[in-house]
DNA sequence: ATCGATGGGCAAGCAGCTTGACTATCCACA
DNA sequence: TGTGGATAGTCAAGCTGCTTGCCCATCGAT
């Protein structure tokens, strides 16, 4: 008994990270073949944050986990491939709200529908209720945070 | 039902990519508290690649998915550090065997023992038959090639 | 009106990966 | 048996994505 939990508690780190892994390759594969072959995984974190109301570099920065400055060159690749744009912040002179534009909101709808398309099989192999109940415990362990890049 | 499945869905990435990073981090951190801070996430991958018997700089490099020259590199690096050493090849002279040393043996042993701790709230919170189910079903889904970093 | 704090851009630097060219060795075949 | 294409690995150079250090404009408390 005690010999079967430590052989799950060994097992599933690579699983889960094999799980993952091939979410984001199937998102990445996803989003190319629908013509968005130019955004790369950390691209897709930062559509995250910017999606509601588009954000301040600073606070996409803050997300990320990473320094204004490359979250800056970030929204400069985004700008430069048409995904988000800056515009004047409504309240404070100093900052930029970075937004997304139309392209952006594509990109973000194709980007569900490829997850969507990656996880399909998995409900598939387990049948919808055992799916339900694999989410609902993921959902009890899963951190509220940010969700960033972790290599 | 039909919209509960599609919630489902939807918000699983998240929690995978969540449940994953947080490993990620408890790894690294635990690491770190056991005196292998020098170690990156990814030099974590190809401890499993060589910790059974070695591997050679090709077939690292294609566990990683990245070029002979980077895993050369990468090889490099553990070596100054003192984690593995390059042998000759017992079969083939163009080749060289890198091995695990002693002090890559104790990463890899300590790597375990964080990962187990990080895992360990997570059964607290499911109870063990649930987390049970959990590891069954991510085994039932998770692809069964090597484990790379997917950011 | 002043001054420390905050938002963000500019420039340089560094780390980790790729590409291209090269050497040493292997092995299949004439 | 020796010759030639394939394979293992390294050297050197280059690119990309991130960090660090510095700067200016604006904010807001006093």
């Amino acid at each position: 008994m005690n010999d079967s939990r430590a052989a799950d508690v060994r097992a599933l780190p690579a699983l889960l990270l094999a799980l993952s892994g091939e979410l984001v390759a199937g998102v990445q594969a996803g989003g190319t073949a629908r013509g968005f072959g130019d955004v790369r995984p950390a691209h897709g974190y930062a559509f995250v944050r910017l999606a509601p109301d588009g954000a301040t570099i600073g606070e996409l920065a803050e997300y990320l986990g990473f320094t204004k400055q490359a979250a800056s060159q970030l929204v400069d690749e985004l700008v430069r491939k048409g995904y988000v744009e800056r515009r004047p912040h409504p309240t404070d002179a100093r900052a930029r709200l970075v937004v997304l534009t139309e392209r952006g909101w594509a990109c973000t709808r194709a980007a569900d529908e490829a997850a969507a398309e990656t996880v399909a099989p998995w409900i598939e192999e387990l049948g919808p209720e055992r799916f339900h109940t694999l989410v609902t415990d993921l959902a009890r362990l899963a951190p509220r945070g940010p969700i960033r890049p972790s290599w």
